[in-house]
Order: structure tokens, then sequence, then C-alpha cells
DNA sequence: GATATAAGTCGTCAATTGACGACAAGAAAT
DNA sequence: ATTTCTTGTCGTCAATTGACGACTTATATC
């Protein structure tokens, strides 16, 4: 097989290997999952940590996509129906029992795997979604970024944690995802007005 | 010392040890950090597996109150001021990095560690807490208690996901923790009305 | 066919791991 | 003072770990 084929089925099986078994599953049983020779990982990365480090920059980094910003700004669309469709897309393609693991694995480990860049996108996401849901409600958001983040992480983070009930904790959900995300983001837009003003008031 | 406190101090220093270092945190590392020889800690438990596991039952499992129930019942108080008041408290004492830490390690580790238990537990917290908010909204749920449940853990999870953000991926968060946990309530309850309608009227 | 180069494995090293037998020090009881 | 029991440590065992040198096998190039 040629090396870059060889390299990449390697760090195909390392991803659900990590994902399954955490960061400190031994070589020794990923090569044996990936059908070669332990010796022949150093072949292709000189430590195992490196490995790791692949596998979180294809993977974990890998997720996101631009399409998302443009498609949550196409205002011939209603805001509810964008919204949906965005999270019933990002539940499948980045929220996955892969993804998740791997990424709250690595958060734990503390490793400085800068989860920075990470929050930096969803950040950008989160303030593109609050804010054309703002225009077509037609109120206005207060100044304070932090504050307008963190209106936008009570629904993502809702349905981020729909994501680790489902992959992490396992639990046994009956309601069709499609429902789950409905009443997130219908819930976040009838709540939104008349949170934006106790906000207001309490200042 | 006596058999009794010096048991108790190992488990406590295994909680935080546990908690920073992942259930796979080497035996001597752990002897060390509560100043006691390696072999000591075999006096006390038979194997690891059994100090992991006692870890898991005093701070996991004893973390829940049992007066959140009655207080959350207390119907002399707005329902606003009783989600927010509890959950004020849940963070503080239930949602801490300690317990965070543990329980996804525990929950990633898919040992069988029974999270039936607390599932059971936040069922039944998340059962009483929608019944009280319908009731003095003047709302009726649906029947599907399935349906319910996920309803209230568009709040409940929004909250847990805040305490992942905080102790997991170590987000800088600077709006303070009694305003994001006000915003979270007040958008609950704001579009609870609504997002019960909206879902009678998709079926 | 000879030869070089790449693909891959075997066996091993030192360090680390969970677990435990053997022993030492101290207190309590007789 | 001797015995006995508790509290504790030292040193060690076998298994596992990441890493790598030496070797084999296949493929391609001349």
């Amino acid at each position: 097989m040629s090396h870059a084929d060889r390299r990449a089925q390697i760090l195909s099986t390392a991803s659900d290997f990590f994902a399954e078994n955490g960061l400190t599953g031994p070589t020794r049983r990923l090569a044996e999952a990936a059908g070669v020779s332990q010796r022949l990982l150093y072949r292709f990365f000189p430590t195992k940590e490196n490995i790791v480090a692949e596998v979180y920059r294809e993977e974990i980094l890998g997720a996101f996509k631009g399409k998302w910003f443009a498609d949550l700004q196409d205002r011939s669309l209603p805001i509810e129906q964008r919204i949906t469709t965005f999270y019933v897309d990002y539940l499948d393609t980045t929220l996955t029992r892969k993804w998740m693991r791997l990424f709250l694995y690595a958060s734990l480990a503390d490793s400085s795997m800068a989860p920075d860049y990470i929050a930096s996108i969803v950040t950008q996401l989160l303030e593109v979604l609050i804010k054309e849901a703002a225009a077509e409600l037609d109120v206005t958001l207060p100044d304070d970024r932090a504050m307008i983040h963190e209106m936008a992480w009570t629904l993502h983070g809702g349905i981020s944690h729909y994501a680790i009930r489902r992959h992490i904790y396992k639990a046994s959900l009956q309601v069709p995802e499609s429902s789950i995300v409905a009443m997130h983001v219908h819930l976040f837009l009838a709540g939104l007005g008349p949170m934006i003003e106790a906000c207001s008031d309490a200042r």
C-alpha cells in the first residue's frame, strides 16, 4: 500500500480508536485495529502524541463548514427555518459520536490542544445567528458582545447538551431529533424578545 | 491516624486526583498526593477500580439534595424565582469542576457506573420543574412524558452546558453567573407557552 | 538479473503500571 | 516485659507501555 494511503488509513482507524478508547489507548491495540504491526505506526508518526494531534486536526478542526455562515444569512428564508436547517446539519456533521468523544477527551486532558480556534468559530456562528434572529424579530440586541454571545448560547448550549446526552451519557432518547431541534429553536425565538427586555430592565 | 479517618482522607484526595488526572491516573501519584505510601492504598481498597467506584459513589451520587424538590414546589414564591434560586444552588453544589470532570470521565469510560440513577433523579427534577412552570403560566403540557422531559431539557441542558463550557472547555466567561441563570430561566418561561403550542400544531 | 529503495515485521529496551509479600515501628493488653 | 494487634513502608513481581534497532520481504529501476 502506498505511503499516503497507509497513513490515511491509520489516521482513520486512529480517530475511531481514540474516540472510543480515549487518548490514552495503547498503540498496540491501535495497530491491531488498523491491521498493522505496532512498529509501523512509528514509520509514519514520530510519537504517539503526534498521532493524537493529527487526529485532532483532521477530525475536530475539520468539521466546520463555511457554508453555514452563508446559509444563515440568506434572508429569503424565514429565520426559524434557517436555524432549524442549520442545527439539523450541525448535529449530523459535527456533533457526532466520534467528534464529541474526541473533543471531550481532548478538553479534559487539558492538553493545550487549543480549543481557542473552535471557540472563535462558534462565537462567530452564534453572532451571525442571533443577529439574524434579532433582525427578523425586529428587536435590538444589547451593546455588550459578551452578553449577546451568552444569549445565543442558551440555544446553542441546549442543543450541544442534547448531543452530549445522546453520545456521551448514552441516554435513551425517544423523541425524534428533528422535533427536538424544532423545540429548541422555537423556544429560543419565542423567548428572545422577552429575555432581551428583561435584561435591559435589570440594568 | 485512625482507620476511618485515613480512609476518608484518601478518598477525599482521590476525588480531587481523579477529577484532575482522569480515572486512569496512577496509584503511585495518588498515594503521593495523599502523603501516603502506595502500598497503604491496598490496605483500604482491594483494587484501584474499587477506589474509583467509592469516589463515584460519594462525590457523584451524593451531590443531589432532596430539598430541591420541596423548594421547587413552594407555590408561595413565583416560579421564576424558584427556578432561578434552584439553578444558582445547583451550579454551586453539583455542577462544580470536580463533579463535572468526574462525571464526564466516568461517562466516557462507558464504565457501567450506572448513570441510570442520576438520570432518574434528574428526570424527576425536570418533571417537577416543568409542571410547576406550566401551572403558574396556566398552560397545559402534552401527554407524552418523553416530550415533557425534552421540553424541560431545553432549560436544564442549556445550564448544564454552561457548566461544561466553564469547567471543561475552560471558556473565559465574562457575564456573571447569576445573570446567565436569569437569562436562561427567563427565556424558558417566556418561550414555554409558544413552544407547547407549536408542538400541538405540528401534530 | 542485479540492485537499490520502499513497506513492513520481530524482538527488545527501559519505564511505568497494579498488586502484594515481608517486614518494621508503635501502641495496647496481658 | 512479653505478646498481640494495628499502622505503616520497602522492595519486588508480572504485565503493559512508548519507542526503536535490526531484520525481512516486496517492488521498482537500471
